[in-house]
DNA sequence: ACAAAAGTGTTTTAGATACACCCATGC
DNA sequence: GCATGGGTGTATCTAAAACACTTTTGT
């Protein structure tokens, strides 16, 4: 009449994707894994991977998130979204990350259940530092991301989709640009998550109705050409 | 170094949506629980419960939601969307649930992530027949969702907005309307679903964007008004 | 004849799209 | 003076919303 007893790990798994003003390019924070003790009878051989790790008891999910990045990135004060879980048996049966699995998990053959988290930030905001098992942190352009452990490519693209789903909702421009920004950097954000391209003078008509923007007494200086007129947000209410 | 080996246990809840045509209304799918046996020196309530369930072994988590619904209420053949999970500590921690908990798991203070789906179906399409710990099923409101076990009130108000988001994409109409329908029918369902109401004459302009509606040589019978057209649906292709 | 719901079109408003030329600056 | 990107307005199209009277049936 009980149910049967064995149990699951369960993660959290963290798409950071940081936005690089510069070159008007998204990119996604990724791990080196460590390299495990080379006793080992198998080849091994580095793999990417999400920030992720088992959530501990008595933890929430979303507080296992923020936590794991810190971990693993000395990331922090960022606000995770969840967006899905994953669960397929296989996804930690791979050939590939078995060797990974039996150094750093004490059931190394157990289930994993993972709860998948993004959030957008400024890419200079943040300054990551490998930590626990990430022997490094890197930055990759989310449209050459490399193969990644276990599943961790279907997630990045599923975080992707989400992402473009909900950017004209939530204001979630006001913390990828500076306080004080050009028309063009905004619409550089915009065109670069949603990976398409707007006419100017449209794209301005259309943001003015979810933000209020306010021209500053101020422009841009030492560019070869027309200085632009900067701007700030000022927080309009939801319709 | 390696990872501590607390396990947790993954269960998925389903929250199936009914439409029931004849009153207009949306009802949700519960189960009543089973009473543990009365041996226990704690009082105990039946209560009302989402189908759900430990997911298995080696059972991915979309197969454990089919089979835990199957077992449940001997419902099957859906096609159930995952769309959030939930893992607060303290989800199974409350006391109106730990009898309940005590006798049916094995480990009654283990913690249970839950990963939740949901579908919405024509109520009289399926037959609900209590299974495993239900003692029985039963359709409510969902405007009058009882008090329900563990933090499912929260899953139901979740799911209740998400497939408000997704009603105009995926022809949500054509499993739940009957071959032939009228305009009204059509119209019924999506008002009932989004909770608000529409004029005729835009409703059908705006649905013909969507969905191919084919004229039928034939009239609805029997009616003390006007007798209205049939119509079916073709599948339009997706823009 | 009455009650009930079906059927039917036009006008107005708002949002989305398409489109091209002049301007201010650094070199 | 030239290269560079900034700044600006209008016309068109499409979608959404508001709105009321006539028709067909059963009783």
């Amino acid at each position: 009449m009980k149910s049967t007893s064995f149990k699951n790990h369960i993660s959290v798994d963290c798409v950071i994707f940081g936005y690089n003003e510069e070159e008007n390019k998204l990119e996604v924070l990724l791990i080196e894994q460590k390299e495990p003790s080379q006793n080992s009878s198998h080849p091994y051989v580095p793999q990417f991977a999400l920030p992720g790790d088992l959530v501990n008891e008595e933890e929430s999910l979303d507080d296992a998130a923020v936590r794991v990045l810190k971990e693993l990135t000395h990331v922090e004060g960022l606000h995770l979204r969840q967006f899905f879980s994953f669960g397929d048996p296989m996804r930690v049966k791979q050939e590939k990350d078995i060797e990974w699995l039996k150094f750093y998990r004490s059931d190394p053959d157990a289930r994993v259940i993972t709860v998948s988290y993004y959030t957008l930030v400024r890419k200079e905001m943040i300054n990551p530092e490998p930590g626990s098992f990430a022997k490094n942190v890197v930055w990759r352009n989310i449209k050459r991301v490399p193969p990644l452990a276990f599943d961790h490519n279907q997630i990045v693209k599923k975080a992707t989709e989400d992402i473009k789903d909900r950017i004209y909702q939530n204001h979630i421009a006001h913390q990828l640009l500076p306080k004080k920004f050009t028309l063009r950097q905004l619409q550089n954000l915009y065109e670069v998550v949603l990976n398409t391209e707007f006419d100017k003078r449209n794209f301005v008509k259309r943001i003015k109705k979810d933000e209020e923007l306010i021209p500053l007494a101020e422009k841009q200086k030492g560019v070869m050409h027309k200085p632009a007129q900067l701007y700030s947000f000022k927080m309009k209410k939801k319709k």
